[in-house]
DNA sequence: CCTTTCATTGAATAAATATTCAATGAATTA
DNA sequence: TAATTCATTGAATATTTATTCAATGAAAGG
């Protein structure tokens, strides 16, 4: 019925699509307000109608990238090796497919610069993940599917190559999406797993 | 003898290895000419002394990095696998104990973004450097010591490890280096390699 | 010494960019 | 259809940041 909301909604929706592809080439200061308007195809001034502030729309994008990838890494229960396998399918399958995806896990990985986020996002982004993720590891290890070595730097590999290779193709969308397995064997022990 | 122009000489250094640390965090147009005058300890007035432009610091950082990824590259003439063992482990040793090293891949890395840059460097940038690997990858599969799959998505996978690992260190140094063995098994054959 | 050079600064100035605002007209409501 | 809302614009304005400049004094050269 309400048209007019709708059309708000998709609005909103617009500016932070064109939005998250500008942020992740460009930065937040190097991304202009007139680029994103410009790439809607709307003027400066109606953006401001929908969003108060540059900062505004990064919070909203980098918010939802949060939410995301707290539901991921609290949804996954598998065992340690199986945790990592799904979240590599998960992960990469997604970016292979929606841009959209890749380019949200992205711009998480480069907020943690930006000061005025919220502590609770920032602390996320300052490897939070990957240290969780290094507990899990030693467990891997203690049943012999995840390969010897500092728990803590194999995490490192393993969730670096992941924003790596979405960082990649986000920015080059020619190049193709690697399968999620080649990844995995950063961790997985040959000796056991093979 | 000529004190003065040494002390031209480190002024600069010291101006570009504090860029250097601030471009990589913030990105181009984050870094303020003034943050990096502050970093180093002298006026603004001071630094445009040494540098016509922010643009020329960026510049010759930039010009640092692609010289030394041309000479890595060309200077490699081993095997296919053993071409992607020298590298990592090149690269990640590197990377592990010279922060320097490090933050100039990640500049590198970021920098395909910037307009202004030459035409060369951007094209290295904009995915030379993997399709080159692609080939070498392509050779690895033919004497069986690379495993099967799309070479080019065996290349992204291979380098957007290396990149994300630089980039996670270069932002947090709390964090340890990987070894570089564990991401040559992206692309290691087990049938044969193992 | 006296002169010249030049590193250094803080205070202008210039440019770029974010944000506000008054005006317009099309859609909604009554 | 008259009144009201609100999406939209382009032109101010404000703010931030790069860049320039004239002045100072310390080092180097003669």
């Amino acid at each position: 019925m309400t048209t007019r909301s709708d059309q708000k909604e998709i609005r909103r929706k617009q500016i932070l699509t064109a939005a998250l592809d500008l942020l992740i080439q460009k930065g937040f200061a190097g991304t202009k307000i007139s680029d994103i308007a410009n790439a809607v195809g709307m003027s400066v001034g109606l953006l401001f109608h929908y969003f108060d502030s540059k900062e505004r729309i990064y919070e909203e994008l980098v918010q939802m990238g949060f939410a995301k990838s707290q539901s991921m890494m609290t949804a996954n229960r598998a065992e340690p090796l199986a945790f990592f396998e799904n979240m590599a399918e998960l992960i990469l399958d997604q970016a292979g497919n929606d841009p959209f995806s890749a380019k949200m896990f992205v711009l998480m990985s480069q907020a943690a610069a930006n000061d005025f986020l919220p502590e609770e996002i920032r602390n996320h982004l300052k490897g939070d993940v990957i240290r969780k993720s290094a507990k899990i590891i030693r467990a891997g290890q203690s049943d012999g599917t995840i390969r010897k070595g500092d728990p803590l730097a194999l995490s490192v590999a393993f969730w670096a190559a992941i924003q790596g290779i979405c960082q990649v193709i986000a920015l080059d969308a020619d190049l193709p999406c690697p399968d999620s397995s080649w990844v995995v064997d950063i961790l997985r022990n040959k000796k056991t797993g093979g």
